[in-house]
DNA sequence: AAGAAAAATTGACCTAAATCAAGGTGTTTT
DNA sequence: AAAACACCTTGATTTAGGTCAATTTTTCTT
């Protein structure tokens, strides 16, 4: 299945990509589906494409040699996986990718990128940015792991669940499992379960998979009160913009 | 002070540089020299230059509102500093740089990194290269931060190095103090100081600052035996190798 | 060489989170 | 509607590693 350009428009990668590019880049790439629970890659796989997803979800995993899961990402449509494979030229993909829900991906051959990256277009820019940010989020994240306790990290988890539900005064829905996502802010779903009691006291509450803030301040301190990133986060900034906001209509 | 082409060409970010761009460069920047302990920058501070290390080494922290020092990596010579500020735009540092040793650096403008970014120019590949090793060190780095003992933790940090010092055997001597190690894999250092006694039964003894592999199969099988990452591991790899040589040498 | 300062070790203790095990809830299948 | 399954919760227990405090060793300074 073929792309529209304005499909491809719509992906953040390819925002300002040109006509003739974007032509292009049709020409070469297609739509493929991923059913919830299929694998787009194995561990070991044969790196054959670079893929950007258009719809759906899906877990970026390892497997340790006891067998044991590791979620090293969720990534949601606008993501792109495999990124540093294909800028590192590797040949075999190191995790595996399977779909969270049913999704749909724009699937872009390895070879097309390589070869279009050594004329460095825009998107090697975007790349260039995307790898960036991306490196910046995993350093903070494995800052986290030894700073924050459990339920920090969950709090915080949560808080950008948050925003991107643009601070809906109903609440929100977590997205996936409360194992899948215990798994990726690696604590054991007992943990998870656990963390959730103790976040009532911290103005978050959680009923079954219905999220409700009821105290957005005290919740804030809690994650973000020791954590050594508080000043440069972006949810943490949201959160505060909002409080103000909302104490000029309140009281 | 300036830099003679040949310097330039030495460090792997410049090994390919054309003759007009070095000249170009060299006019944009210059060396300067950091003393052990001094700051090269520090959090808050606005983003002037990046940085690329000619001698020495750099310790890049953090400190949390608790004021304990964290660790997030230590820089050696060829390493540069600040690629993904430059790469994202930030205008402020969020981290400290401070030299562990006497150290002296290469220091380019900020704004002429940035233009020169956009015309792409092989530097923008290998920072673009440099940044996608970099993402998967650290990913790694997180994924082993909660499946590795901290004993197993220490024992791959000494397998790098005995890599890195091309497995002498007479062993090497570690290059930093062993509290700044101990922060640098995110443990306390007692806790380091603990392991290192159990690892002289996994077949690494460490005596003062002196560092020697006893039984490198025995080392190996601890720290990367039940590690997810084990298979695309240079450093076990080389181990392998290694290993292979001396089998058909001994017995 | 003496004294100060920095780095490392050692011991005792504590705690957060993993682990193990059992039971509960909800959802899909037949 | 029952059975099967996936997911979640709760309790009891263990343990790795953090914390605190006291020395000892090493390195730097004068």
């Amino acid at each position: 299945m073929t792309i529209a350009l304005e499909t491809l428009k719509a992906l953040p990668l390819f925002s300002d990509i040109s006509g003739d590019d974007g032509a292009m880049l049709i020409r070469n790439s297609r739509i493929i589906s991923c059913k919830r629970g299929k694998f787009l890659f194995m561990h070991g796989d044969k790196i054959t494409h670079f893929y950007v997803i258009c719809r759906g979800a899906m877990q970026i995993f390892r497997e340790t040699p006891g067998g044991h899961e590791i979620t090293n990402d969720i990534l949601i449509a606008g993501d792109s996986l495999n990124t540093e494979e294909v800028v590192g030229s590797q040949t075999v993909h190191a995790v595996n990718a399977r779909a969270v829900e049913d999704s749909s991906l724009l699937a872009i051959p390895v070879s097309w990128m390589r070869e279009n990256l050594k004329e460095f277009d825009h998107i090697a820019g975007k790349l260039l940015q995307n790898l960036a940010d991306r490196l910046h989020s995993v350093q903070v994240e494995a800052e986290q792991l030894t700073t924050m306790s459990a339920a920090q990290m969950v709090a915080c988890y949560l808080q950008k669940l948050c925003v991107l539900y643009d601070f809906d005064p109903h609440g929100f829905e977590l997205p996936y499992t409360k194992t899948l996502i215990a798994s990726r802010l690696r604590i054991e779903k007992e943990t998870f379960s656990r963390t959730l009691q103790t976040l009532r006291d911290q103005g978050i509450t959680v009923t079954g998979t219905h999220v409700s803030f009821k105290d957005m301040r005290k919740a804030d301190n809690f994650s973000c009160g020791e954590c050594s990133v508080a000043e440069e986060c972006g949810t943490h900034r949201l959160f505060y913009e909002k409080l103000d906001k909302l104490s000029v209509h309140g009281t």
